[in-house]
RNA sequence: GGAGGGCUAGCAUAACUGGUAAUGCAGCAGACUUGAAAUCUGCCGUCCAUUGCGGACUUGGGGGUUCGAGUCCCUCGCCCUCCGCCA
């Protein structure tokens, strides 16, 4: 959510921030629902400290049991009057609140202002494509051969878009989460937290899923429960409606969850292999920081994240998103690609962002600055990986001519030392 | 699912039969001090106004009764205790 001063104090800003985001928002209504608002809370408030100091007099004859009938009499139109302006505002007010719920984010001044995905600009790249003296194979061939992965059983079980991972998948996917929780709660300082994977329907207002994306989660009719797309949903609500003791900040977590989507629209879209599953596994990594630091907590957020990919050696590259791509909620971000030489494309295996205080604003977190003031924190998060790429970009890259699997020498000791996937799809 | 108790500022605790939210701790600023502690003063939830005074709202959310609601009524949420069911 946007400050509603800000828009009020510099609408042609907004608009043109905005519009870096190709979006022609016509924020007319919005600017006349806050001048309405404004017009309507001063005329009540006049009403109310008159009724205010009406009320102090009828407390005072009575304890002088003097009459007051008359005096009542008087009050109650004024009641009337209240009350009916009081309904007005609140029209206004939750017109106004829809409206400011559905601004995007404005972007940072240092993202590429681009219509799509195609104005991304490379950062850096690390490692290489490695070569093959055959023909690399895609995954879902691999995970089929090997008996790694089944989407056919789970297609009898749930549906299209899910995948039953047996077997050697199943072993090395736990592994893999075992891993990067790991090395993020051990070497990169994050607080491991395993939160619940239903929320309730503030939570994801918070963090900016709804009201825009309802149609693309998984909601519990009964309930109003929403099963998670992202770990940042439950993670960065842990502190909604709190006020944080400056010297908390930064706080940082990684949670492994289960993510689910709905993935609605992308019918006939990816269908090979399990790059893009109704339920999908992921380490997300989720910082509150100081909003003076939030920028250089998003730098380093973004490494945490690549040491995954340069302990597992596999090659990617760091695309800062432009401002046709960017998430609604962010106000910069990095994507994390790595290589599948199976499927000869890069996939997304990250995606950090800086909320700034907009999902805080939304959250109400907040912290006591150190004029004893209390401000906005600002909130930022990361894949630290997403699996469903992951494993993939493994299984292709560390495939053998013979047609197994070499596991990577960080996985080793989560396998129980075992060092390849045989022909045969068994460990040795 | 049922019964009872509870929810007041970052934390902790008050408020007569309904009369308009008090206090302590913590925090911030200032005064005093060589410095600190102690002490004193102000600030210490949100919004509006601001040249100056100020005003309104806020007792888990929403609604009702009333001139007036932390207090009474309805409703929803959450926490605690017990019963039932259950991995």
């Amino acid at each position: 959510m946007l400050d509603r001063k800000l828009i009020r104090e510099q609408p042609d800003l907004i608009r043109r921030m905005l519009r870096d985001r190709h979006l022609e928002l016509d924020l007319q209504p919005l600017l006349d629902l806050e001048t309405r608002r404004l017009e309507i809370t001063n005329q009540v408030e006049k009403l109310k400290a008159e009724r205010n100091q009406a009320n102090e007099h009828i407390a005072q004859k009575k304890k002088q049991k003097a009459d007051i009938g008359g005096d009542i009499l008087a009050m109650r139109k004024l009641g009337e009057t209240i009350k009916q302006m009081d309904g007005q505002l609140k029209e206004v007010e939750s017109g106004l609140q829809a409206a400011l719920l559905s601004i995007p984010n404005l972007p940072h001044e240092s993202v590429p202002r681009g219509a799509d995905e195609s104005a991304n600009q490379e950062v850096r790249r690390w490692g290489m494509r490695p070569e093959f003296a055959f023909t690399p194979k895609p995954h879902w061939e691999l995970g089929d051969v090997l008996g790694m992965l089944d989407t056919e059983r789970a297609a009898k079980i749930s549906g299209a878009r899910f995948v039953v991972y047996r077997n050697t998948g199943a072993r090395l996917e736990r592994a893999l989460i075992q891993f990067m929780l790991d090395t993020q709660t051990q070497e990169a300082g994050y607080m491991e937290i395993f939160p619940p994977l239903l929320v309730n329907r503030d939570a994801m207002i918070g963090t900016g899923q709804l009201p825009k994306l309802e149609n693309d989660m998984f909601r519990t009719a009964e309930d109003d429960f929403f099963l998670i797309p992202t770990a940042e949903v439950p993670v960065t609500n842990l502190h909604c409606q709190e006020v944080l003791q400056q010297g908390l900040l930064p706080i940082k977590y990684a949670a492994y969850t289960p993510c689910f989507r709905r993935e609605a629209g992308t019918y006939g879209k990816d269908t090979k292999g399990i790059v893009r599953q109704h339920q999908f596994n992921k380490v997300e990594l989720v910082k509150i920081t100081h909003p003076d630091n939030s920028y250089a907590e998003l730098e380093s957020l973004v490494l945490d994240a690549e040491n995954i990919l340069q302990k597992l050696n596999l090659h990617y590259r760091v695309k800062a998103l432009s401002t046709g791509d960017m998430s609604f909620a962010s106000a910069k971000g990095y994507d994390l690609e790595v290589w599948h030489p199976g499927g000869g494309r890069y996939w997304e295996v990250s995606s950090c962002s800086n909320f700034e205080a907009f999902q805080a604003r939304r959250a109400n977190i907040r912290f006591k600055d150190s004029e004893g003031r209390t401000r906005f924190c600002h909130t930022l998060n990361g894949s630290g990986l997403a699996t469903s790429r992951l494993l993939p970009a493994i299984m292709e890259n560390y495939q053998t001519a013979e047609g197994g699997i070499e596991i990577p020498e960080v996985l080793i000791p989560y396998v129980n030392g075992k060092r390849k996937i045989t022909p045969q799809g068994e460990f040795a």
